[in-house]
DNA sequence: TGATGTGAATAACTTCACAGCG
DNA sequence: CGCTGTGAAGTTATTCACATCA
């Protein structure tokens, strides 16, 4: 059954993922259903949200038994539109780019990085892993020819917007900016998520402050 | 004056993080005040919400003016806690721990990296920048000589639980857990933060899928 | 019986609109 | 006059409570 997916929200999306990570877990450990309130003790989230959440985009439960484990793994897939792979490019091979190609987390997501750009003549031509490091001459002669839609971010912050002004957007649909310069949700054409390490730390300082949650 | 400290929300945190890059910014162009208008255009946030966050610590603008930036990063600061400097140390001397310790949006925070902690003997002894790297049998006795709060976690999923609960938690009151295991956000006396970078990429997975904002 | 799915109730968050002050 | 600070209104998100179904 193709599951409905209605207008959705990006705490929502957010929970989802976090579902996903917990029926993976549960999988390892051999079972077959889980139910809202073991996904609750495993993902933080309250039993009845877990439900509500699901509950939206059609019955993917069973009453009295719980979640069929492998089928909600195949129906949030689908959702979170991460059934077919994706090639995704890097740019900039220092060693948070480095770090985030060689990440095991990713390997769950079905993303390919399948080139890192780089503007040190050092590392053109090298590999990480199986990852070739191309000049940044070729970017966008590269993301043409293959059609790349989703960019990795990780160069220096001073380069950033030139960098990211610079991309194709009838091809660029995403990127994720791991530098320390902010950039709008939206430019052009595409999707920017900033992830901000140092927001982190700054929460968790908060936190420890102030005793929050 | 001392700012005050109301039960405030980790959702407004986050958003005091975005005005303080907002206002450093505006601070490095030269300017001297700043209307929640423009730090609305900086940041993303409606000037609204901009406005409310701010007033719930004191009356910190200027009616006509805007908020004197000097003085609105220092009371940021004060209400983040980010006033006194802090030691943290590292565990995991990878590439992500490697690219944390390099990282230049940490430098801001008042953060510094005295040392890291792995269990590779041909790293041991070596330095990352400035920051020694340490073996993981002396981590707990250099926690307790050196007084630390806060744990940055870069090492194998597989490793991650064990090293936890091998913390001791009469020192350690925040981690930041980089790894792919997700931690509950709470345990023993310690504050968890999980960064799952996989998940950034499935949020823009679902935003490309179905053009969410 | 024991779980999901879901309307109703509650709570949290955001935006609006404007009084009031510099 | 132009901004902040803020009550009121509006919106979104979460929890509760229970009908419903395997």
């Amino acid at each position: 059954m193709e599951p409905k997916t209605p207008k959705t929200s990006e705490t929502v999306v957010r929970r989802l993922t976090d579902y996903l990570r917990c029926l993976k877990h549960a999988q390892i450990q051999g079972k077959i259903y889980l139910k809202s309130t073991e996904m609750a003790i495993g993902c933080g989230h309250n039993p009845s949200i877990i439900r509500k959440d699901l509950a939206q985009f059609g019955a993917l439960g069973l009453k009295g038994t719980g979640y069929n484990i492998i089928e909600l793994i195949d129906n949030l897939n689908k959702i979170l539109g991460l059934t077919k792979a994706r090639d995704v490019i890097l740019i900039g091979a220092g060693n948070l780019g480095t770090a985030m190609i060689k990440y095991p987390g990713f390997s769950s997501v079905n993303f390919n990085f399948i080139a890192a750009f780089d503007n040190d003549e050092k590392k053109i031509g090298q590999f990480i892993g199986i990852t070739p490091i191309l000049s940044l001459n070729e970017l966008n002669n590269f993301i043409e020819k293959q059609n790349i839609e989703i960019v990795i971010l990780s160069v220096p912050a001073s380069e950033t917007l030139k960098i990211v002004e610079s991309l194709n957007d009838d091809y660029i649909k995403g990127v994720l900016n791991f530098t320390s310069e902010i950039l709008p949700a939206r430019k052009n054409n595409m999707f920017i998520h900033n992830i901000d390490l140092a927001k982190e730390l700054e929460v968790i300082s908060f936190c420890m402050k102030n005793c929050l949650s």
